[in-house]
DNA sequence: GTCTATAGGAGGATAGAC
DNA sequence: GTCTATCCTCCTATAGAC
């Protein structure tokens, strides 16, 4: 295991590189993902923004929905270790925390949001096991938060649970943060307190 | 005038049919719009919906683009009608009408909700004064309901009402209507209920 | 203005050399 | 695995007869 270590070395070497690029062409089309929505993004605009042909693309990725899939996949992956890595605390305060940081992520691009609309994409979303368990993972712990809040009477606990987990993953792709940053008179901190108050507050005066 | 009215009748029962059958296009292509978005929509699924080839389709709109501002236009003069016609009442319970409204469309399949991502249908629309005028008309009336309801103490006066305003219109668009449709266990009624808690009341218990 | 037929082009996916 | 070059399907848009 030592004399013959650099042949493992090398392998390992050339994995990483490749491990690097596919990482690379992830990003790049979660970016174009959040940017411009799947059926608007090409597979050649990803390879050009990432810097190799479309036919390299290819190699990692069989098609334009498996190349969409791995970055949602990705992106539940980055919310479990989130969620996972996040300090204990208080039920209603893990639940503003993870909303606020889902917000941020979505301020700086980085959240490519699932068509609401029928897309072929979402079938296969719902065939990937991978996206499906983070999917339950997350709505697991954020559901438990969100029971917990509700008994210790912080959440309205007429609303469904379920109505509450809805309304928070949709703060993932709120037009309303866009709009506001389109408009200019508002930075993001100053943004994202605001929809954090209509969220959680609501529109209504106390 | 008497005599020689057959012809401007004639003329005018023509002119009627091309307006139902642009309306016709128009409805399709609205709820086309809803279902799918606008890059998900062909021409040809219009056309063949609506029972006539493309081509005749192209005679009365220029471009798929052309037809999709259409559809925004006939909703944002829908709107525009609906606010004009509205009775009478407190700033704050206008609001709340509206916005069920809203949302009552949404669920429907009759909002045909614009891309928030970038699109060239977004330009387009910037561009055509009738959208935009619509659009100003509907702000300008919301608005003022939110900064009376805001001086009544009905509204949170914390809240720009900019951020109001936009708040209201995402709710056309509002991904947790058609998750809480699609899961079953609410009927519209219900689901339009707690999304106008969650909107109007927030999260956060009172 | 409506049709059939087709041009024209974009974009997803692949072949085959290296 | 990466490249260049190419295929092929789908979709927007138009030509031309009626």
């Amino acid at each position: 295991m030592a004399m013959n270590s650099a042949s493992p070395a090398k392998v390992s070497f050339k994995a990483q590189m490749l491990q690097a690029r596919e990482d690379a062409i992830i990003q790049t089309a979660s970016r174009l993902l959040a940017e411009k929505g799947f059926e608007a993004m090409t597979v050649d605009e990803v390879a050009a923004s990432v810097g190799i042909a479309k036919a390299s693309l290819y190699k990692h990725f069989s098609s334009k929905e498996d190349l969409a899939a791995a970055a949602m996949v990705r992106v539940m992956q980055r919310a479990q270790a989130y969620l996972r890595d996040l300090p204990p605390g208080a039920p209603m305060a893990q639940l503003r925390t993870v909303a606020r940081w889902t917000m941020e992520l979505k301020l700086r691009g980085e959240m490519p949001s699932l068509p609401s609309q029928n897309s072929t994409l979402r079938a296969k979303l719902i065939a990937d096991t991978a996206y499906m368990d983070g999917l339950i993972d997350v709505s697991d712990c954020l559901g438990a938060w969100i029971e917990a809040a509700q008994a210790q009477g912080h959440i309205n606990a007429d609303l469904p649970a379920i109505a509450v987990l809805y309304t928070l993953y949709a703060r993932a792709c709120d037009p309303v943060l866009e709009f506001l940053k389109m408009g200019g008179q508002h930075d993001e901190e100053q943004i994202i307190r605001m929809v954090m108050a209509s969220c959680f507050e609501g529109l209504a005066a106390r």
